[in-house]
DNA sequence: AAGTCAGTTGCAATCCATTTGCAACTAAGC
DNA sequence: GCTTAGTTGCAAATGGATTGCAACTGACTT
């Protein structure tokens, strides 16, 4: 609706990454200097409760956000650059549902996340 | 060490659920009246530091912990009652491991939570 | 083109879980 | 009992995220 949440959509759509709220405040400045970090933080609550984006809260980092066009998958975060891999397995997936059906219980969501670095190079 | 670490670390292997560090105080404090929560924190950090117990944080809630007596397992979180429920899959570990491999990573640890609903009695 | 008004913004203040500085205390060894 | 490294309690600080509020804006009406 305003130029502010114009700029943060575009910015989240065109995004390679992850990034973090103060980050996509910088970018943000670049097309709109003065934007606040409140409206980002606002805007980006909003967009999550629309579903357009996702939130993501990974061990010991500030949240960080993905545009939602792109399917389900979960995440590999290299532990020593902070890098985020998407994967999805359906398998997983599957094996997940019939644990917890087993137990009497439906899956409303999921979260998994494998901290993984690099292999050493043979 | 101390009376104040000692009492912690009975709670914590007594608890059949998963506290979060309030609850702990309140509980330590059933023993020890005056603990502070200061204490409670540094403890819980450092008997974390020490392996000796895990730290999960999961979504929207403070770090809840449990003992480190009993073998690795995933969570699944009731999203009614927050009630915690363990479970484990060799089958899932070792898919994981395969993903991670075929991108060229080695897993360092890894989270997997199920958010789950208890199934509609037929 | 001017008027209306719900929704949005920027700022500063606030929240809340967690951490930390510091002086007083304790436990464990000498 | 005396020493000292490690621990405690308190109060203050941290840091990411949220919020109250008055000013603004964009979409719609006439």
């Amino acid at each position: 609706m305003t130029r502010q949440r114009a700029v943060l959509v575009a910015k989240l759509a065109e995004a390679e990454d992850h990034p973090d709220a103060v980050e996509l405040h910088r970018r943000a400045e670049e097309e709109m200097p003065g934007i606040s970090l409140s409206t980002v933080y606002r805007t980006l609550s909003a967009l999550e409760g629309q579903g357009v984006i996702h939130r993501h809260q990974f061990e010991g980092a500030s949240a960080r956000f993905e545009h939602a066009d792109a399917g389900h998958h979960d995440h590999m975060i290299d532990v020593d650059t902070g890098e985020v891999i998407e994967f999805c397995s359906d398998r997983i997936e599957r094996l997940q549902a019939e644990l917890a059906a087993e137990l009497g219980y439906d899956i409303v969501h999921h979260r998994m996340e494998l901290y993984v670095r690099r292999k050493p190079t043979s």
